[in-house]
DNA sequence: TGCTGCTCGATTGTCGGACAGTAAGTCATT
DNA sequence: AATGACTTACTGTCCGACAATCGAGCAGCA
């Protein structure tokens, strides 16, 4: 495999594994071994080491002292916060872009447009889950990319990542296509009518709504990792903005083979 | 200068390092040439420069690529970006460490004790902007640190890190004494009362004017960097869940000497 | 004087090799 | 089956090296 080089090597690594991760190529929990992935790569271990801290700080990768890096686990823990941070900055990062687009109409065109895509990807007769998940990551990006906050905008792109992977893994789309098309509109009607609060419940509610698929989804699903058994049942809630309790669980670490 | 041994070396080198720069140690701008750093804390390049990593990860160092690292800059602009951050994550970890205590005192006795230990380093015939800064931080911590969301927990300490030193470098706290202390008592009061709510919009209101004092402070010192003189006068606003317009300006880099 | 281009020193990016220490896995023991 | 010694696979850390790049100072020229 050859790499590009943007910048340094070392990016061009990071990038490299962070695409294989998020597409899926990677599986959560599996082993990331230095030496491996320098000889696949042609290059060092110094340069593997260095980009799989940067993909750590991201969350994508779990380093453990003296175990190595892994490919991170998708707990229902870990979706829930993913999700509620989500909740948290996505909305007012997309009211920041509606305000700085002003009376342009750029920011409304590059929405719609991103939302016909995601249309287009759904309802196609046999969607396929990875055009349907770029579509879907596309289309909140075009929402808030411009909101002029490079923390901001640096840290959603990094919670996208995650939702993305969480998303994939999870077979969604297919059945839920419908839902998916039905939660983006009130996004894209908002833009257009260029109305800051009603854009910002209408992201939570989807970011929350979509959250809340997800974990019913793949509560069923987790492994129960403690002795003392977690409910398997999740009770949802305690959102940004929102309702009552939370879910508690324990993060998920790769199993110790 | 010798170091402790808590996981890795590179840790201890980056919490070294980190200490320094918030301390104020490290001026901002000041470069952080590898060689030197690894021959006073008498280690290889490699470890400080994965140290030097991990810090720009948390935004306390920037990294210009061959150009090498630095103390990141604390410029208005990035005031804002880390005064909206925490105004949007802030209140809502509150309200869940909060509710996480349920009916344990334990929550609000911890609050009320850095509460009294803040009282007591501003009110002290010659404060020590240190101690105050540290009993600051101090206070914020104990209010979310039982938020129960590790991604949440990381994020605000990441972001205190660099409110701290934002406080450092611009002489607080001797004239606002009383401010500081009229601020945070109502966050104590909050959680005294148990009340979610009230907890929430009583961290974001102090969050939010601390933020604005700090930059109101600082913007007539910001040296002018684009031909086009920004108004040194800044608009304050749009923050999270509030009023309308808010400052743009370029973010900092240091100067290329 | 002010601007342009070249040379040189300081550092970073990247490589390869090396070695001890540790986490896991294996296998023989009790 | 639980325990403990042995083996293997990696990581953590260090060293030395070299090309590429950045930035500064200097020389040349308009």
């Amino acid at each position: 495999m050859t790499l590009r080089r943007p910048e340094t090597l070392t990016t061009a690594v990071a990038t490299y594994i962070r695409d294989a991760i998020v597409q899926g190529d990677l599986a959560p929990g599996q082993r990331l071994p230095e030496v491996t992935l320098a000889a696949q790569l042609e290059t060092s271990r110094g340069t593997v080491r260095e980009a799989l801290r940067t993909l750590a700080d991201s969350g994508l990768v779990q380093v453990e002292p003296r175990r190595g890096a892994f490919v991170s686990q998708l707990s229902v823990r870990a979706t829930w916060e993913i999700t509620s941070m989500r909740a948290l900055l996505e909305p007012y990062a997309a009211r920041l872009a509606l305000e700085a687009a002003g009376s342009d109409p750029g920011l409304h065109a590059e929405v719609r447009a991103a939302f016909d895509v995601l249309k287009a990807a759904v309802t196609s007769e046999n969607p396929d889950p990875v055009a349907v998940a770029d579509a879907d990551v596309a289309f909140h990006r075009s929402v808030f990319a411009r909101c002029g906050h490079e923390m901001l905008l640096s840290q959603l792109e990094t919670l996208q990542a995650l939702s993305r992977r969480i998303v994939l893994t999870n077979q969604i789309s297919s059945a839920d296509a419908p839902t998916l098309v039905a939660q983006h509109a009130p996004i894209a009607d908002a833009v257009e009518l260029r109305d800051p609060e009603l854009l910002e419940s209408a992201v939570r509610t989807h970011v929350i709504e979509a959250g809340e698929l997800l974990m019913t989804r793949m509560a069923p699903l987790e492994p129960t990792r403690t002795k003392r058994a977690t409910p398997t049942t999740f009770s949802l809630g305690r959102w940004p903005s929102g309702a009552s309790p939370h879910p508690r669980g324990t993060a998920a670490r790769p199993a110790r083979r």
